[in-house]
DNA sequence: AATTGGTCCAACCGCCTCTTC
DNA sequence: AGAAGAGGCGGTTGGACCAAT
């Protein structure tokens, strides 16, 4: 079906003399997001055509559909995107290329569209940055051989700063014990979809919030030009071998030689980070403590009590 | 203080696939 | 089997926001 046919089929759903110029596009208004939470609260979600009809919302079921799943949500994740999903946004891309939906399968609480836009903005930008495609070999192979190393180091770094400055929490660490993600003789690259049992819906709904109290979960990706620009040894043109190479000398490269990646504990160090006062995080601060946006989620879900 | 350019993200568009009848 | 309804996905856009000038 076409989008043409879309527009009449939408605007066709909706019986009682309404048509196409009742129906209601741009920016959610707070009334409109209390019947659509509530609508949803007392008969589910799904058939969202007859959905948005008997909820009384002059929107198409697609508009319903996607102001649920990539806002209204409970467990919707929001906030910075952490090195953690970085890094497995990019391992995930490189093996799936731009199936959103699939990669955000694997990153609970994160929408398609969420990460779609973390490319776009973030990962494209520095492929124009290093004058290559995004698509092609030569930005690949930097990802692989020094962005995706140096988010480990980081990530590593993090996790050992987090400890030290609480030693009375119980902080993961990094260690060789789960391959859930790893380079094979650092030049084949080798992870599990399901990269651990600990990533788990339920485990993100209670570690959700994405409010950053902790500054090293936004990594800034102007790294990776910085990397890229001070690796004297990086051919142009170069084959595999060159890339192999580079990642020997890369200051992670041994990492990825022999190691292994502890999501568990990463996803652990990273619930810590969304709780920041060393709190429980409950439901309750899912809500609230991710900044603007959780802030209008929470007065919804007030409404709602 | 005003302007400009860049970034981010919610929302829409168009196409495709699946389901139902 | 085929048509229409419905849902899902990837691409694109517009506007709000912010930092630099």
């Amino acid at each position: 079906m076409d989008g043409n046919k879309d527009r009449m089929f939408d605007s066709g759903t909706l019986h009682g003399g309404e048509d196409d110029a009742d129906l209601r596009r741009g920016p959610w208004t707070v009334e409109e997001d209390i019947i659509l939470i509530n609508y949803i609260h007392n008969h589910g979600d799904g058939r969202w055509n007859s959905l948005a009809r008997c909820a009384g919302l002059k929107r198409t079921g697609k508009s319903c559909r996607l102001r649920w799943l990539n806002y209204l949500r409970p467990d919707v994740r929001r906030g910075n995107i952490t090195l953690e999903e970085q890094l497995l946004i990019l391992e995930l891309h490189s093996r799936w290329g731009n199936r959103w939906s699939k990669i955000a399968q694997q990153l609970p609480g994160r929408t398609d569209n969420e990460i779609k836009n973390y490319w776009r903005t973030r990962v494209q930008k520095h492929a124009k940055q290093l004058k290559c495609d995004v698509n092609s070999k030569q930005f690949k192979d930097t990802m692989r051989y020094l962005w995706m190393p140096r988010l480990v180091e980081r990530i590593q770094a993090a996790s050992v700063a987090s400890t030290a400055v609480d030693g009375s929490r119980s902080y993961g660490s990094v260690t060789p014990t789960q391959p859930a993600l790893m380079m094979n003789g650092g030049s084949d690259f080798v992870s599990t979809p399901q990269v651990t049992p600990s990533y788990t819906s339920e485990n993100s709904s209670s570690g959700g919030g994405g409010g950053s109290s902790d500054g090293t979960q936004v990594s800034s990706m102007s790294e990776l030009t910085d990397c890229y620009n001070n690796f004297s040894c990086f051919p142009s043109g170069y084959g595999q071998d060159a890339a192999a190479a580079a990642a020997l000398q890369s200051p992670a490269g041994g990492f990825f030689n022999e190691g292994t990646l502890d999501f568990q504990a990463m996803e652990q160090s990273s619930c810590e980070w969304m709780a920041g006062d060393g709190g429980v995080v409950t439901s309750e601060s899912l809500w609230s403590g991710a900044g603007d946006g959780a802030d209008y989620l929470w007065f919804l879900q007030q409404q709602l009590n």
